[in-house]
DNA sequence: CAGATAGTTCGTTGTAGATCGAAGCATAAA
DNA sequence: TTTATGCTTCGATCTACAACGAACTATCTG
């Protein structure tokens, strides 16, 4: 028989367990009070909440102190979640597409590791423009001239292509429906923009706050094109 | 805000729904009364079920005269179920590796549109061996000996490529846990191997039959070397 | 030590939704 | 036309399970 597919998509299914879910593609570990909050539940609903979600192989959970931080398992969960998003964005669109619903997480999101939203998908496009990468059906490659760039941005390109994980992607971007950068590079140039202090993630959201300066360098550096 | 993931998952997650999911991963349209069968419930039931997936975007439905076709509305659609597959298989694999659990299924089986099973692993193997894809992360490469191979196989590698899916995609076998080939070339491969009458599907249920004669040119075709 | 905080377990309640019988509509065959 | 088949809608039933209050354990703080 093949395995049951509905055990996993059922704990998704849950409207609470999926607003934890979505909380936990911030990519940070949470705890259980955190998660609860986020989720608008008492402690003791999150905890079996939580427990079957682990029990279920979605998350993995460390404990230290008195605390209990869990996280998603891993980027295969991260990607499940993913689809599961544009393809409800596609259904859901139209109810999505009026009213304020949040600009910011348009323009800027984590998106479990790497940068989402329209600036995301204005990096891809720069990149793609620049030839540094191009786009080989679902993956990104990064071409030759897309290697020297990111080596004189510090890059170890090589180092990188040892991981498990596919050194570019491109990812469906639910809010804009087109591709922006996903894979190790991805998270690097994320975690760059974090580290130069470009950007900030905000709390509790999964909002990316660039700040003046750090926009303009992010986007000179990656020659990026973008309005507001 | 983001869009409900649960709304999705919620559909998948029902035992039944998932069933029909399941039955329909086969790749053919089937009609209401052929999945209220396949998944052990009434006409009526089976209705409000296929209604809510249609309404959900899992499912498309084409009238003809007095039936209702149904079919998976699309490649990603067929892909997350896949990915479900593959999480869900990871939890569930002790309870699966005891008892017979149909091994038929686990030799060769259609995933959708290509050859899944340990067969499809095999020849994904060969492939490999033969220099004819290269595994470039998650998706797979088709080298320029492989365009040749495939050319006098009298594929129109050109033509193909001209579509909105990838030529060649790998994707994880739940049963084996290792890639096989998926992408228009997977699906081309099949199709052919249906039109030369090597193998054909069996009735209400995903596992594909060779016959003994199909299987050995199979075989010789893809230089797969494939014990039993 | 006491008190506070993080998390869990148990029992109860309330509700969403899967299921089917019965009845109805639409299309096809006779 | 009548009869059969495929599918749908309605109403009633029943069950699974999310939620929380209360009571518990474990860890940290003072």
């Amino acid at each position: 028989m093949d395995p049951d597919i509905s055990l996993v998509a059922g704990l998704i299914g849950d409207k609470t367990r999926s607003k934890m879910l979505m909380a936990l593609m911030g990519g940070k570990a949470l705890t259980a009070t955190e998660l609860a909050c986020e989720s608008d539940i008492s402690a003791q609903t999150a905890s079996t909440h939580l427990s079957k979600l682990t029990e279920g192989g979605l998350l993995v959970v460390r404990k230290q102190g008195r605390h209990k931080y869990f996280q998603l398992r891993d980027h295969e969960v991260a990607e499940i979640l993913e689809k599961l998003l544009n393809i409800g964005s596609a259904q859901t669109q139209r109810s999505i597409d009026t009213g304020p619903s949040n600009p910011d997480l348009r323009k800027a999101r984590i998106c479990y590791d790497h940068l989402a939203g329209s600036l995301g998908v204005a990096l891809y496009d720069s990149l793609m423009a620049e030839g540094a990468i191009i786009e080989e059906f679902q993956s990104a490659e990064l071409t030759d001239k897309g290697k020297e760039f990111f080596s004189n941005l510090g890059v170890d390109i090589e180092g990188l292509r040892n991981s498990r994980r596919p050194l570019c992607k491109s990812c469906l971007d639910w809010s804009e429906r087109r591709n922006h950068l996903a894979g190790i590079l991805g998270q690097w140039i994320l975690e760059d923009a974090f580290r130069k202090k470009w950007a900030r993630k905000r709390l509790d959201s999964r909002v990316i706050d660039f700040s003046n300066s750090g926009l303009k360098k992010f986007l000179h550096t990656y020659r990026v094109s973008f309005k507001i």
